[in-house]
DNA sequence: AAATCTACTTGCAAAAAACAAGTAAATTTC
DNA sequence: GAAATTTACTTGTTTTTTGCAAGTAGATTT
């Protein structure tokens, strides 16, 4: 598991307590994709393209959820669905997404077009609250394409 | 290593590409030791308090090297140091580090005082502007003390 | 009732991290 | 100026985590 500690009882510096809940490879993506990119099941998380295996997108789930960042409910019209949604205290994560996603592609090589990144750049406060609404009326919609070769 | 990956050529998302590089437990922490801490040497990353094994901290300080997120640059009044110092590229992994330690704080039990984090909110801005004078002038103050038990 | 689909779990090999020890080069101390 | 110390590592070794393949349980469609 994590690391030692008294049940329940965390300690350390902000950012060292929140890398240890989502400092990975993956947690972020996973958030990213049922933030941005609409996401909801455990089959479409597996097929955003950046090849997560399948133990590991279920204990990065778990994971996520008993820390209350997502949370499960079943799909009304589909039974066999497993809907995962963000909470309030996930999509609280919004501007660390946006800040990471606006460094990559600032100094790094991605599919990125700059046009969309500086308007984004420009607007964040914008973004920002446009992608909490949407979060709230459980708008679907992506708000942003998938980039690059993935 | 990192990912199979033809010769510096770089694909995928923004966020999955930054993701690739300081996705992790440590690199971040590094990064923040530098930045708000006033952090240079190898030695004091070490006793930094997060408990970071040697050949873990040589390994990240080498990829970040690579990738254009910090300098080397020998001590002048000491030749057995070696300073770490962030470039340009690493000082503008502010703000992600910003809205990490704001929602650790927030979401968290932390022993981070909540007045200060309520202050450093309100404050966005002109915190991250301070950070990067303090960095431009070379000022060795950390803007942020230690919290909780580390 | 059979076939299919979704969301997993399990087992195993490979990679990475943690831990302990050792080393080289520069510097301070005697 | 030789010995001891400090800094920044490297090199094993053990433990943990990840990646991959296969299998399974429950709901649904045919």
């Amino acid at each position: 598991m994590l690391k030692k500690s008294v049940a329940g009882r965390r300690s350390g510096c902000p950012v060292s307590v929140s890398l240890e809940l989502f400092g990975d490879r993956w947690s972020l993506l996973i958030i990213r994709d049922m933030m941005v990119r609409g996401n909801k099941t455990f089959k479409e998380f597996l097929a955003s393209g950046e090849g997560i295996a399948t133990n590991i997108l279920a204990g990065r789930l778990r994971r996520l959820e008993k820390a209350g960042i997502v949370i499960t409910e079943p799909d009304v019209s589909d039974g066999r669905k497993l809907n995962y949604r963000l909470t309030e205290k996930g999509i609280e994560l919004a501007p660390i997404l946006l800040d990471m996603l606006l460094w990559g592609a600032k100094h790094e090589e991605t599919g990125a077009p700059c046009a969309v990144m500086a308007e984004m750049a420009k607007s964040r406060e914008w973004v920002l609250k446009e992608t909490r609404r949407r979060w709230e009326v459980r708008d679907p919609a992506p708000i942003l394409p998938k980039f690059g070769s993935n």
